[in-house]
RNA sequence: GCCACUGUAGCUCAGCGGCAGAGCGGCUGAUUCGUAAUCAGCAGGUCGGGGGUUCAAAUCCCUCCAGUGGCUCCA
């Protein structure tokens, strides 16, 4: 064994340095100034502890928070310290996994039921830990002795019998608190100033024992104490623009306890749900669609033939009626299959685009329900197009290319996901195979960005999905497109083609917005709802300074009115300062004030929500600048 | 559906075994005001529903309903 090993850098700097070097030590060789910030060090591109020592020429590089796997060590030590912290408090829990997430980490353990005291208490030892800067310190056991040491907890023992022989079995001590891990890890509790735990839950999952549920303890991890505040003021803000507590205030929808699920929407969220659909409809005159509205409700003998009632049955509501069985739809499908179906069809029709949008059901778990985002009772802006083999890739392409547009307008950013064939599926892998590579061709074609989803398509096809997120980051599914090859064949769809054969169509489904309810819990999240001017329900408020005005500000109102635009007038009860306040609270976007200045000039006071200017504007100029701003769609007024 | 938590006036919340409260909003009156809250008065509650413990329950217990955060599931 040599006396010195030859270490290369990212900067491509060699060194020699004396074998058995610690990574940490030759990473400060290579950058002392940099050197605080490091958490870890890749060699040759394995990360591993800075206290692991180097027994042989290696690429070295340095891990800080700034890459995704100092995150993942990061948040993964954070768990570990949740661990430490939790068995102390509680000493009889045993500890499961703690993996990072895409946005922090969670450990699962085998204890019971937690309760908020548990937390506070966790949180408490959890700082002591911090405070007492406890080094992280790895072992390597046999797996006799690894065994031994984790007698009491079946979950770790699994873990261990699971570990490939020949593969080292590693352990990490943090203080008195010894857990079965491969590591990394931060070098000391020190690190760990900025975790913060989020909460606890009970999951459920096949790795507890039969009849028993884990509680998961979640929680982030930030390199510093100021980083944490940062993210907690965020996350306040952003509960701030909750679309629960938006609709309420802005009295756009509400709930009732006898409809869980159901949304009920007031006069104000009839205006903007109203708005979208036009928005919506405009495009499917221009791209040829043709409306259609079908039955809320078909006999179990329909959903036979669409396999919903194999696939589906446990998330719909059911209604019998004459002795028979029937089911609110759940999707809009089957009624535009038997609207196909329901005269010979020539090649010549096709592409038919069939757009409906029709209240949906859907039995959703009572757990699952949210806000507008997740319902029992939704709308649409959905389409089935009936294509032939060659049409489906223009019209998929036309399709990712809308969809774009429209998220655009609102500003949103979205990704794509390609969900691909479920455990449940109908019809022949091999069919499978060729739409899902149809799919994913298109997206490589347009050089889209997207993931894949294995197993998350629908039960009669693979499905191009985009997400939107909401004001704290969950994903929610909106637009999709999914090509179906077997609902055609279920319902004997058929056309004739030039050659006087019959065919079999093949069925798009596509959303643009997807569920409008959805749509518009995002969009308030994403807006603070301030909604664009085309959007607001209520567009422009007129002020008269005092009551002399209130002759013209009416006459104001009806002017603008009789452009189409949604105009109030507040009258003088209440003191200027406070009527503006109050529109703004009311997220109008264009308050308009009249007093005696305008009327000597023949003008208008414009205020733009969220600005403390004002403007004198001519009345053709105001009424130009605000039917231009709605026209276009703008999405700031 | 599972686990934990929460439910008091239209909204936000205080009260947590001994008389049901505040602010905002609403109504009425006064004020006619120049760009984010004028002043005063009044009304408004089976303390989510039901059951129990207690001399006494918004408060403690049970149960049902609804909501919140996760889990599972999903547009």
């Amino acid at each position: 064994m040599s006396e010195e090993i030859r270490l290369t850098f990212p900067d491509g700097v060699v060194r020699a340095l004396p074998n058995g070097i610690r990574a940490g030590d030759a990473l400060r060789e290579w950058a002392p100034r940099r050197s605080p910030s490091f958490l870890a060090a890749l060699v040759d591109g394995a990360p591993v502890d800075l206290d692991r020592p180097i027994v042989q020429d290696a690429q070295l590089a340095p891990v800080t928070f700034e890459d995704r796997v100092g995150r993942e060590i990061l948040q993964h030590s954070s768990a570990h310290l949740v661990a430490k912290a939790l068995v102390e408090t509680i000493p009889d829990a045993r500890p499961t996994v703690g993996p990072p997430t895409d946005d922090g980490f969670y450990y699962d353990f085998d204890v019971r039921p937690l309760t908020p005291a548990d937390l506070d208490a966790v949180r408490a030892a959890m700082d002591a830990a911090v405070r007492a800067r406890e080094p992280f310190h790895r072992r390597e056991l046999g797996r006799e002795e690894a065994e031994r040491l984790f007698t009491h907890n079946p979950y770790k023992l699994r873990y261990i019998a699971d570990t490939p022989v020949g593969a080292p079995i590693s352990v990490y001590d943090t203080g008195r608190f010894v857990d079965l891990c491969r590591g990394p890890h931060v070098p000391d509790t020190g690190w760990l100033q900025g975790v913060h735990v989020l909460g606890f839950s009970a999951i459920t999952t096949e790795k507890a024992e039969p009849g028993r549920a884990l509680q998961r303890v979640r929680g982030i991890g930030f390199p510093t104490r100021e980083a944490l505040a940062e993210y907690l003021k965020l996350r306040t803000e952003a509960e701030a623009r909750d679309h629960r507590t938006l609709g309420q205030r802005l009295e756009l929808f509400t709930f009732f306890d006898e409809s869980p699920g159901f949304p009920a929407i007031l006069p104000n969220g009839i205006v903007v749900l109203r708005e979208l659909e036009r928005f919506v409809r405009e495009h499917l005159d221009e791209a040829g669609y043709r409306e259609v509205r079908t039955p809320l409700l078909f006999s179990q003998s329909l959903y036979e033939t669409s396999g919903h009632w194999d696939h589906y049955r446990e998330n719909m509501f059911l209604t019998e009626a004459d002795g028979r069985m029937f089911g609110w739809k759940p999707m809009n499908c089957p009624g535009s299959m038997l609207i196909f179906r329901s005269r010979a069809r020539s090649y010549r029709e096709l592409p038919m685009r069939l757009a409906e949008f029709a209240p949906l059901h859907r039995l959703e778990a009572s757990g699952t329900l949210h806000g507008l985002t997740r319902v029992r009772e939704f709308v649409q802006d959905d389409a089935h197009l009936f294509v032939t083999e060659e049409q489906i890739e223009p019209e998929v392409r036309t399709l990712l290319d809308w969809i774009g547009r429209a998220f655009s307008t609102f500003r949103l950013k979205w990704t794509y996901e390609l969900s691909t064939r479920p455990a449940q599926f109908l019809g022949d892998p091999a069919v499978w195979d060729r739409a899902e590579s149809v799919l994913e061709r298109i997206l490589k074609d347009s050089g889209i960005e997207y993931k894949v989803s294995p197993g998350e398509g629908a039960f009669y096809g693979p499905k191009i999905d985009c997400h939107l997120r909401d004001s704290l980051g969950r994903p929610w599914q909106t637009g999709t497109v999914q090509l179906d090859y077997q609902l055609p064949l279920r319902f004997g769809l058929q056309y004739q083609g030039p050659d006087g054969q019959l065919h079999t169509p093949v069925v798009i489904h596509r959303t643009i917005l997807g569920s409008l309810e959805r749509f518009l819990g995002i969009l308030l999240e994403h807006t603070g709802g301030r909604l664009p001017p085309w959007l607001a329900p209520v567009q422009a408020r007129v002020l008269p300074v005092t009551e002399a005005q209130s002759g013209a500000a009416q006459g104001l109102a009806e002017e603008l009115s009789a452009d189409h635009l949604r105009v109030e007038v507040a009258t003088t009860e209440e003191s200027l300062s406070k009527r503006v306040r109050t529109a703004e609270v009311e997220r109008i976007p264009y308050v308009l004030v009249l007093g005696e200045k305008e009327m000597a000039g023949g003008s208008v006071a414009l205020r733009v929500r969220g600005s403390k200017e004002t403007r004198s504007l001519s009345r053709p100029e105001l009424r130009s600048y605000l039917g231009q701003k709605v026209r276009e769609r703008a999405f700031d007024p």
